[in-house]
DNA sequence: TCTGGGGTCCTAGGACCC
DNA sequence: TCTGGGGTCCTAGGACCC
């Protein structure tokens, strides 16, 4: 068996990196074709550029670049609000061409995709090339967007390959010509290098990409981390990231965070925007039907060091009033007088598939009944007039209608509460609409 | 680069238990 | 009570990515 899957990876593999020309911007010209060819920028709700079309790109408006100034550039130019809800109609197009022509197909973000073709040329009578080909033309034809397509013989080498020339990029990298394409990349445009660890390279006299893959073997293996090493086998050829085809709809974790200026020291104000973050990051748990089993709370500083912890819950769950006297509890815990905090944030952890309340022995079903039909009345109330229609009362409040210990757990070792005293649950919650 | 928001994976080292 | 070793579980936090 493990033969088997050792010779079934020793001949190479084809890759195919398909990668989204400005992605959120083609898919607005896409329904607005009156848009193509001028200016258009997404992200006019965040105030910030989401994405700018190849048009505002070429006179100098990048991603990240505030409203004002994009306006400042180009006062003619487009801005819309990003549409997530269509972009990803768009992607799922995209990633459904591409299963025409292998079911090993990655969904890596919502404007990227990997596609395994190895073994395809005779069930398709046709070479990588062509294939690869035929995936780019057909996107583009049927989806209404271009896109960019790198093929080689890893993902990060595809990855490369797609970077190498865009938008409306077609590169190949074949075994041979490996060396040439990694010559004059610097070894930190490569997938996967950060800082950190191109700094660490750099030390070792690791300048360019090529140099990376040249490193030697006895070395590598000693001095290198796992994500580095593996990143160094797939430099040389050795492809060690399988293309991961399983559907992406389960989230590992769902996080919220908000970051305020003036930064504050607010005790009450930090309380109500995490309990706020609590909310929403329930919100999407619910939308996609999950429960925590674990929740994180942090607090980020002036100078951007985060204070926080993650803790357990005795039973999954994603509403936040089991939350609630937790969340408390751990704002406590690390929250220092005085002391500038600029952002908050809550993030779900360990999510499962919320398949229905689990009782513990000890929790009242009758209770949790109450708060379950609450939530559902909110989340409805919510789709017809907008997030946060209803939530949690204001932090005093909170914390005097926390449901107690339910829905709490063991705190572990440096996030331990002592003097925890149970509370009986005050009746139904008070709630108040924000409106 | 005066730094938004949402994610994933890996690892060192502490806690706890033989 | 002290000492040592080994295993497992878990948290904090680093590093990266889009």
């Amino acid at each position: 068996m493990k033969q088997y899957i050792f010779s079934l990876h020793s001949w190479p593999r084809a890759i195919l990196h398909v990668d989204g020309d400005a992605f959120f911007t083609s898919c607005e010209e896409a329904i607005h074709p009156e848009f193509k060819g001028k200016p258009l920028i997404t992200g006019g709700e965040r105030g910030i550029v989401a994405c700018a079309n190849y048009v505002a790109k070429g006179i100098g408006i990048k991603r990240g670049v505030p409203l004002h100034e994009a306006r400042t550039i180009c006062p003619d130019l487009i801005v819309l609000p990003s549409d997530y809800e269509t972009y990803s109609l768009f992607s799922r197009r995209m990633f459904s061409v591409i299963r025409r022509f292998t079911p090993q197909v990655e969904e890596y973000s919502i404007d990227e995709a990997f596609a395994d073709i190895t073994g395809m040329r005779r069930v398709l009578h046709s070479s990588y090339e062509n294939i690869a080909l035929a995936v780019k033309k057909n996107v583009e034809k049927e989806v209404g967007i271009g896109v960019t397509v790198g093929l080689s013989i890893t993902k990060v080498l595809a990855k490369i390959a797609s970077k190498y020339k865009k938008p409306d990029g077609f590169t190949v990298i074949d075994g041979r010509s490996i060396p040439s394409y990694l010559a004059d990349l610097p070894v930190e445009a490569v997938w996967g290098i950060g800082h950190a660890t191109s700094n660490y390279l750099w030390k070792l006299g690791v300048r360019s990409a090529l140099d990376f893959a040249r490193f030697p073997e006895r070395t590598a293996l000693r001095r290198f981390v796992k994500p580095v090493r593996e990143i160094w086998q797939e430099l040389r050829g050795n492809s060690v990231y399988p293309v991961i085809t399983d559907e992406k709809s389960r989230y590992a974790s769902i996080s919220k965070t908000k970051t305020f200026a003036p930064s504050t020291t607010n005790r009450d104000y930090l309380f109500a925007q995490l309990t706020r973050n609590l909310e929403s990051a329930c919100i999407k748990a619910r939308r996609h039907s999950l429960a925590a089993q674990k929740i994180a709370v942090f607090l980020k500083k002036n100078n951007f060091y985060c204070t926080g912890s993650e803790v357990s819950l005795n039973r999954p769950s994603a509403l936040p009033l089991e939350f609630s006297s937790l969340l408390r509890k751990v704002f406590e815990a690390i929250y220092e007088a005085g002391t500038q905090y600029r952002a908050t944030g809550v993030i779900l952890l360990e999510l499962i598939p919320d398949v229905g309340t689990q009782y513990c022995l000890f929790d009242d079903p009758l209770h949790l009944e109450k708060v379950e039909r609450l939530y559902v009345a909110a989340d409805s109330l919510a789709k017809k007039y907008g997030k946060h229609t209803i939530h949690l009362g204001g932090s005093h409040l909170v914390d005097r209608l926390g449901t107690g210990k339910r829905g709490e757990s063991t705190v572990r070792h440096r996030t331990r509460f002592p003097g925890e005293t149970e509370r009986k649950h005050l009746g139904f919650p008070i709630l108040h609409n924000s409106k």
